[in-house]
RNA sequence: GCGGGUGUGGCGGAAUUGGUAGACGCGCCGGAUUCAAAAUCCGGUUCUGGAGACAGAGUGUCGGUUCGAGCCCGACCACCCGUACCA
């Protein structure tokens, strides 16, 4: 990103949300976008004009990424391996959002007086069920439906109430099953039955083709409604356990397995047989064909606001829509006053942008129009990674540079792209791909999401949020109400009186079930003593709420800049890794911090004890104490842990590892021959450190008079023979249950190892009037001494 | 409803992938230091019984496989995330 490009100004309040989630201040007017692959954005967009967009809209076309066109590659792609470093939940997230469904697309041919078209297509899953049809259901904002309401003003209130409720998501969910008749009917193909057409309000016109036939007695939507209106309910699918003869739904609509009946040529089939039997009959009496359809939807990339990525094409009267020529790319922005922000619409649209929006068609040079859309942000972060791969901007991508770096081999990124972004990213590289930028067809090779960071959220009891800090705990203490029954909530907090007289909003008096008495707002020590404590009048008692992300709202964000003066950024850094595995959420704690804030002093104060020891130099001498072996082991099993945790993203293992390898550095001495050994360990110790505390780490890297920067010097290597001991301790089971433990040597043989086992005195005892009937030997890890 | 995931101490989480369950941290308890406190250091901390050595139980529930199961298999329960009148 290039600073020197960013636009300055006040940031509109009303794109804030665009802003802090994606942009820097003014990023979107000059993205980076090389001229030629501006080129092919613009040449993808033209070619594809929804047919059935809104015309309500001011600019004059809505643009569309045909992703569908692509639908199955990248759903194949999820199977095939070509995924194989991403999770397997966010794999099975893009393949519900492709939701791929093989079904039959056909026509029922209508009758009726002043029919707008003379057949209604439909699209299913279950033509096996045909022969239970029993009406058809367009959509309310189906073309048919509106044909009607134009007509009847009944037929038009329907429809208008189902708009109405439509979108509450509380409503769908009680929402009843409701229809308006048609007067108009369709032909079934098989029995040449006139099925009554309804408009129906939970038909989606975005799904297949917006009209269905409806079979109630394998369907819950359709069977709710066909009750509602008295409809025919015909059973054609027996379950295996069930008589045919009597065979009937109740409330309930069958969707399991079964074999036809009363279904002419599909009687007696299983159902997964019949449904290609009667899409083939359907194909061959010529009412239609069998066809995948998608859930996915295309891509709509156009913005009606400033702020984003020009569509870099003109309308021109004579030529249609013509794209910007490459030299022109790309397109600028027009500076803007940033009072232009307060009234609502794009200021493109207006006449203060007049200037910008009016130019000569790049075809006839007569007066043409530019596109006043901008482009969706997820339009620049689908390729970014690209354009990094090969610089400058302002140059085409150069696909050797591009493929050297393409794809990328760890990508990292929150749970919550997990669909659209990583989706529009796969998309846009086969776009790449396809115009000669890359080889590469997938982006990312290894995906990780990571988790959040969460903190303790609280709240007074009308609902205000309160900052943690003002939050003072009261771990004995728990709310009871007046019948001494628990209020629902955990332990009791109280602002602080600090807080308070800062001007922190609080509450003047707790609920009114409780305060009402005057008494009894929460009580200390235990719940069978009945001690009730008065509320200290200048406290105020505030609940724990549950953790949440990070969010300024709630109030439960922490200032980087507090906790770096406080611990420093170090202590954050390091509590952050080591609390949790980095694919899950972590919980802010100050305990937390103040843990890591420990560990950063003791590392100090034991590499104090060093100090110069790396200058020194040294040799390791041939002959150590015991305890010399014991601290170089510690420091090469160290090595090696850390270093493979790092690795695979275990950051909280390694940092447990660095834990104990502090304490197995404390008591270190650094005289005569124990100086090289203290040197190699407090090296470690402080190389080892250098991820997770960069800045401790330079301070006892000097401090040990290392060369240079620790981040320089090449990382630690494990000596494999120190990570192996002489003599081990293996835990030896009766009967699946450890009874004692054993000394040998890593080396010995079966024989003495069951030997030495047996003889164990603990291992005797539990053996007492028993017979061995078995002694398994798991040779470094177990023995296991089977006796009854 | 469908799809995915997760269930381990008071809490966050370990467990070499079928081999000593609870590493490490937080919290808590005890001790040292201090006139006192904070900080620091040392020790303890799954539960039950026992002064103790020790014994028994224990990884959501029930069952299975195995010399041995937190891990594998079957059934269930709970919670979390995603998504939805998708025909």
């Amino acid at each position: 990103f290039h600073p020197e490009r960013w636009i300055e100004g006040e940031r509109p309040p009303e794109y804030n949300h665009v802003t802090d989630a994606y942009l820097p201040f003014g990023y979107g007017p000059r993205i980076c976008i090389g001229r030629k692959l501006a080129y092919a954005e613009a040449t993808l967009a033209v070619s594809e004009i929804c047919p059935g967009a809104p015309v309500e809209r001011k600019s004059m076309s809505t643009w569309f990424f045909k992703i569908t066109d692509r639908a199955d590659d990248l759903l194949e792609a999820l199977d095939d391996g070509r995924l194989e470093g991403w999770p397997a939940h966010v794999k099975e997230m893009q393949r519900n959002w492709i939701g791929r469904s093989e079904g039959l697309m056909m026509s029922f041919p209508l009758s009726g007086d002043d029919l707008p078209q003379e057949t209604l297509p439909i699209y299913t899953t279950r033509p096996d069920t045909l022969y239970g049809a029993s009406f058809l259901g367009v959509a309310p904002d189906h073309p048919l439906a509106k044909h009607f309401a134009d007509q009847d003003p009944a037929c038009a209130a329907f429809i208008a109430a189902c708009q109405a409720q439509g979108t509450s998501e509380a409503d769908i969910e009680k929402a009843e099953k409701k229809g308006f008749r048609l007067p108009i009917t369709g032909r079934h193909p098989f029995t040449d039955e006139e099925l009554p057409v309804y408009i129906a309000n939970f038909i989606l016109m975005q799904y297949g083709t917006g009209a269905i036939f409806a079979c109630p007695a394998h369907d819950q939507r359709d069977l709710d409604f066909a009750r509602k209106y008295g409809l025919n309910v015909i059973p054609v699918v027996c379950p295996p356990d069930a008589d045919p003869s009597s065979f009937d739904v109740g409330d309930e609509a069958y969707v399991g397995p079964g074999t036809m009946m009363m279904s002419g040529f599909l009687d007696g089939l299983p159902a997964e047989d019949a449904l290609p039997a009667a899409i083939k009959k359907i194909e061959e009496m010529g009412w239609g064909e069998g066809t995948t359809n998608y859930r996915l939807r295309d891509w709509g990339l156009s913005r009606q606001r400033y702020w984003g990525c020009p569509i870099p094409v003109i309308h021109c009267d004579t030529c249609g829509v013509v794209p910007v020529p490459q030299d022109q790319l790309p397109v600028s922005l027009p500076p803007i006053d940033a009072s232009e922000f307060k009234t609502p619409g794009n200021p493109l649209d207006r006449e203060s942008t007049k200037a910008w929006r009016e130019v000569a068609c790049p075809q006839c040079g007569d007066l043409a129009r530019r596109e006043t859309d901008t482009m969706d942000t997820f339009v620049d972060s689908s390729w970014y990674f690209a354009r990094f791969a090969s610089q400058p901007e302002d140059e085409p991508i150069e696909k050797a540079e591009a493929d050297g770096w393409m794809p990328v081999q760890q990508y990292i990124g929150g749970i919550e792209h997990a669909i659209l972004h990583l989706l529009y990213a796969r998309y846009f590289t086969r776009n790449l791909k396809d115009c000669g930028y890359t080889d590469a067809t997938e982006p990312f090779t290894n995906l990780f999401t990571q988790g959040m960071v969460t903190h303790a959220t609280y709240k007074d009891s009308h609902d205000g949020w309160v900052f943690p800090e003002d939050a003072r705990h009261i771990d004995t203490g728990r709310l009871w109400d007046e019948t001494e029954t628990p209020i629902e909530s955990d332990l009791v907090y109280r602002l602080t009186r600090e807080a308070r007289d800062a001007g922190e909003k609080f509450f003047s008096a707790y609920d009114a079930q409780v305060s009402a008495t005057g008494k009894a707002l929460y009580r200390e020590s235990t719940p069978d003593e009945k001690a009730y404590d008065e509320l200290v009048p200048d406290e105020f008692p505030i609940l724990a709420n549950p953790i949440e992300k990070m969010s300024k709202s709630k109030k439960n964000v922490v200032a980087p800049e507090a906790i770096a003066d406080a611990y420093g950024a170090d202590a954050a850094r390091f509590f952050m890794l080591s609390d949790s595995p980095p694919e899950r959420d972590v919980e802010w704690t100050d305990a937390g911090v103040e843990g890591a804030w420990r560990f950063a002093n003791r590392v100090y104060e034991t590499v104090t004890k060093g100090e110069g020891l790396l200058k020194a130099g040294g040799a390791i001498g041939p002959d150590l104490s015991d305890d010399l072996m014991a601290l170089r082991r510690s420091t090469h099993k160290t090595i090696a842990g850390v270093t493979g945790d790092i690795e695979h993203f275990r950051f909280n293992k390694a940092i447990a590892r660095l834990y104990e390898f502090l304490g197995a550095c404390k008591n270190l001495s650094s005289d005569g021959d124990a100086a090289p050994v203290a040197a190699e360990a407090l090296g470690a110790l402080t190389q080892l450190t250098a991820p997770f505390m960069p800045h401790l780490a330079e301070e006892c890297w000097e401090l040990l008079g290392g060369e240079g920067l620790c981040t320089d010097a090449e990382w630690p290597e494990a000596d494999g023979s120190l990570l192996t001991e002489d003599v081990i301790t293996l835990p030896v089971q009766v009967n699946g249950k450890r009874r004692g433990e054993i000394k040998v040597a890593a080396d010995a043989a079966e024989d003495a190892v069951k030997k030495a086992a047996l003889a164990q005195d603990d291992v005797a005892r539990f053996m007492e009037g028993k017979t061995i009937r078995k002694v398994i030997v798991v040779p470094g890890r177990i023995v296991n001494v089977v006796a009854s």
